[in-house]
This record gives C-alpha cells, sequence and structure tokens, in this order.
RNA sequence: GUGGGUGUAGCUCAGUUGGUCAGAGCACUUGACUGUGGCUCAAGUGGUCGGGAGUUCAAGUCUCCUCACCCACC
C-alpha cells in the first residue's frame, strides 16, 4: 500500500501518480463518483466499470444508519454487500452529522446527533468511527472531523479545528498499524489561511496516508477555495496523497489540480444527471430544455459512453419530460464517463508534459 | 318542458357584505445544485373571470338575456 509519484508537471504543481490499496491501483488524479448508500445512484458496477471508474466513494454515517454495521459486517464487508471489487473511500459522515442531521452537541468525547431519517438519537466517538470503518472494510477510511458553516469566525473556526485535531490524534490511536486500511486526515481551519497550516502540521505529526482539505464548497465563492486549496498544498507532503473533498466542476478540478491535488470526489456529475443536466466539453447541458425536443444528435458526438452511441438528445429529453428513471441513469451515466475521460486526459497531458496547454485549451472551450 | 347547480390560467380550484380580486397548487418555460433521496429551491410565461346588455364613481361579485355542461322531477 502506497503512493507513487510518476511525474511532476514543469509549469504548475500538477503531478500525477498511482494510489495502490488492498483493492487495487488508481492512477491519479482521481475523480470518485460519489456512492452514498453503497450505490451510485442509477449506475450498476458494470456501468461504473464501463465508464472508466476505478474507484468510489461511500458514506460511513449512511451505511452506519442503514442498513447498520451488523448487515454489512454478515456481508462480509462493504465490498461483498455492494458487489464492486475495487477500491472505496468511506467517508466517515462528519460532514453529514454538520450538515444533514440534526446536531446535539460536539464535545472531546465525540458526537451527539439526531438521524435525518427518524430523528433516533445517536452517539459516535472518533474511534467508533473508525471501528465502523474497519468492519466495512474501506480502503481508505477518513476520520471523523468537524464541518463549520461559512463564513464562520476565526474564534469559532480555531476552536473547531482543535477539537477535529483532537479527534484525529484518537482515529490514528485507534487505528493502529492496520496497513490494510489507509487513514487520511482531514485540514479544517476553514477560511483562514494560518489555521489552514496549523491544521496541517498537527496532522503531520500525527502521521497519515494521505491528507484531505476539508469544509470548503460549503457556501464560499469559487476563487477563495482555490485561495484555500492553493495555500494549504504548499504545506502538504509531496509523498502522501492529497484529496479535495466534495470538489467540484470541472472548471474547479483543472484549478485544484494545478495546485497539486490528486483526488476528488463530488456530487455534481450524478446529481447534475439526474436533473437532466449533462457536461460536454463546451459546458453543461440541460436537456430539459424545449430546444432539444427535436435534436436527434447524441449529446455529445465525440463521446464513447453508451448513452451517446445510442440515444439523442430528443429521448433524454423526453425521459426527462415524463418522468421515466431512464433518463436518471442515461446522463449520470454520460456524466461520469466524461469524469472519468477528463481525468484521463489530465493524467495523459502531465505526463506528456502539456497540462498548461490542455488546462488552458478546456477551458477556453468551456462556458462555465 | 320545469326546478336547481356549475362555468375564473393548459388542469383542479380559491376569490368575504361590489372597492390592491386577476390568485393558488399542478403543468409548462428558464436557472441553480460542489464529503447526495431521484429531492429541493429561485424566477418566469399563461386568463376581456362562458358570451351579451344593464345598475353603479366602481362588477368574477348585483340584475336581465343567452350559450354549454351536470343533477332532480315531469
Amino acid at each position: 500500500m502506497s503512493f507513487k509519484l510518476i511525474k511532476k508537471d514543469k509549469d504548475t504543481k500538477a503531478r500525477c501518480g498511482v494510489l495502490s490499496t488492498a483493492h487495487g491501483d488508481t492512477k491519479t488524479p482521481v475523480f470518485m463518483p460519489v456512492g452514498t448508500q453503497a450505490t451510485v445512484k442509477t449506475l450498476s458496477n458494470e456501468d461504473l466499470l464501463r465508464s472508466g471508474t476505478d474507484i468510489i466513494l461511500c458514506n460511513a454515517y449512511h451505511l452506519y444508519l442503514r442498513p447498520g454495521e451488523e448487515i454489512i459486517k454478515k456481508a462480509g464487508g462493504l465490498h461483498q454487500f455492494c458487489g464492486w471489487k475495487g477500491p472505496i473511500l468511506t467517508d466517515s459522515g462528519g460532514f453529514q452529522i454538520f450538515s444533514l442531521a440534526t446536531l446535539m452537541k460536539a464535545s472531546d468525547k465525540g458526537v451527539g446527533f439526531s438521524s435525518h431519517l427518524d430523528g433516533s438519537k445517536h452517539f459516535l466517538t472518533p474511534e467508533d468511527v473508525i471501528r465502523l470503518q474497519r468492519s466495512f472494510g474501506s480502503d481508505i477510511m477518513m476520520p471523523l472531523d468537524e464541518c463549520v458553516h461559512y463564513p464562520c469566525s476565526k474564534e469559532r473556526a480555531a476552536d473547531s479545528l482543535r477539537l477535529t485535531t483532537k479527534w484525529a490524534q484518537r482515529s490514528k490511536k485507534e487505528h493502529g498499524l492496520n496497513a490494510r486500511q489507509l487513514l487520511f486526515g482531514i485540514i479544517q481551519g476553514s477560511t483562514y489561511p494560518d489555521l489552514r497550516r496549523e491544521g496541517i502540521e498537527k496532522l503531520l505529526e500525527i502521521g497519515f496516508d494521505g491528507y484531505a482539505i476539508g469544509g470548503v464548497s460549503v457556501g464560499e465563492p469559487a476563487d477563495l477555495i482555490y485561495e484555500i486549496v492553493d495555500n494549504a498544498t504548499e504545506y502538504m507532503p509531496e509523498d502522501k496523497p492529497r484529496y479535495l473533498m466534495g470538489v467540484g466542476t470541472p472548471a474547479d478540478i483543472f484549478e485544484a489540480v494545478s495546485m497539486g491535488i490528486d483526488m476528488f470526489d463530488c456530487v455534481i456529475p450524478t446529481r447534475n444527471g439526474r436533473s437532466g443536466t449533462a457536461f460536454t466539453e463546451e459546458g453543461k447541458l440541460v436537456l430539459r430544455n424545449r430546444e432539444f425536443s427535436s435534436d436527434f444528435e447524441p449529446i455529445d458526438r465525440e463521446c464513447k459512453c453508451y448513452t451517446c452511441a445510442n440515444h439523442y438528445r430528443a429521448y433524454i429529453r423526453h425521459l426527462f419530460n415524463t418522468d421515466e428513471i431512464l433518463g436518471l441513469k442515461l446522463v449520470s451515466l454520460h456524466n461520469i464517463h466524461f469524469y472519468a475521460k477528463l481525468m484521463d486526459n489530465i493524467r495523459t497531458a502531465i505526463k506528456t508534459g502539456r497540462f498548461k496547454t490542455f488546462k488552458e485549451k478546456f477551458l477556453k472551450n468551456y462556458n462555465s
């Protein structure tokens, strides 16, 4: 289990590498489709493989609530349960507890919250969350963290960072010398560069298999996200994978890759897919729109995905217009393929020393 | 034929004793969506209030005529 840097870009901080896990290797920079409930909504594992996906993200909070730890354990772990044979990263649920559930209290001990499903009360310690992901058999585990909203006062952000750091220490201790499952540290600190830096230094002292930037894209403007990321990657170690949590749009990904980010996850391609918005190299296409009602072209002529090989825009618009579920799947499939292909192109561009040109060309052509 | 009821946006309907009464929901149109419930949110296009004539400063609202549909009784 390791992370190998293969190539560093000469013009930007972009890099290209391979992350090895117990369930296979992943080339970076990589985009991980979000499969919160142990399924990337509307897509089968075969769909994912065919669209070039090799690692997915699941969510410990959601799976803890349903179906619960016992059932997944009985199945033989998350991979057995959902049938995905490749690497799985599980998010701790920190973000969900602070956004979805009703937070009761966050203390040194852990976090008390009320389920977003039925209001039932729960209490999880950082150790619980590690044990949960251990029994899931996650390839990459994320520790419990506290995610603050934007804007956030410096005082509040500093307090929160202290809590997240303490939890990180305890998570690492609980994780021990488990080499089969990687454990990443999560950098918080809101929009304050000095807090972010302090957070990174503390995490480095503890020592993790990778480092994630959390607490971004919580309402702040895109430029501010880039500032935070650019600053953070200055202090993140070169020899460990860097993961930007919850980001982003194709433009965000280009910027973050330029700043040295290796891993991404975001609901955008699948959520937008379910609302009929497709990604293309020219920008987003809202396929629900009337202008496509008689458009007998694929979403993207150059695209090699199943959807583009077999269906017209007019048909997809019809499916959305009539609330047929196939529409959700066809556009999700295309979007996941688009993201996978985009990352593949980015990796190739970095390897061949053409990343800067590729990025400029892409962004010039892409209407965001 | 007689009596009663209903006609307001594409659909289902609110609209007090005449005076911000031209409205809602859905549909439709256009956006948004960044560690996910398929949701949701925002904005927008729709109507000579079945038609006509009166009363009044003022009429979906009151009066009369008329048309359409529904119900009951002959």
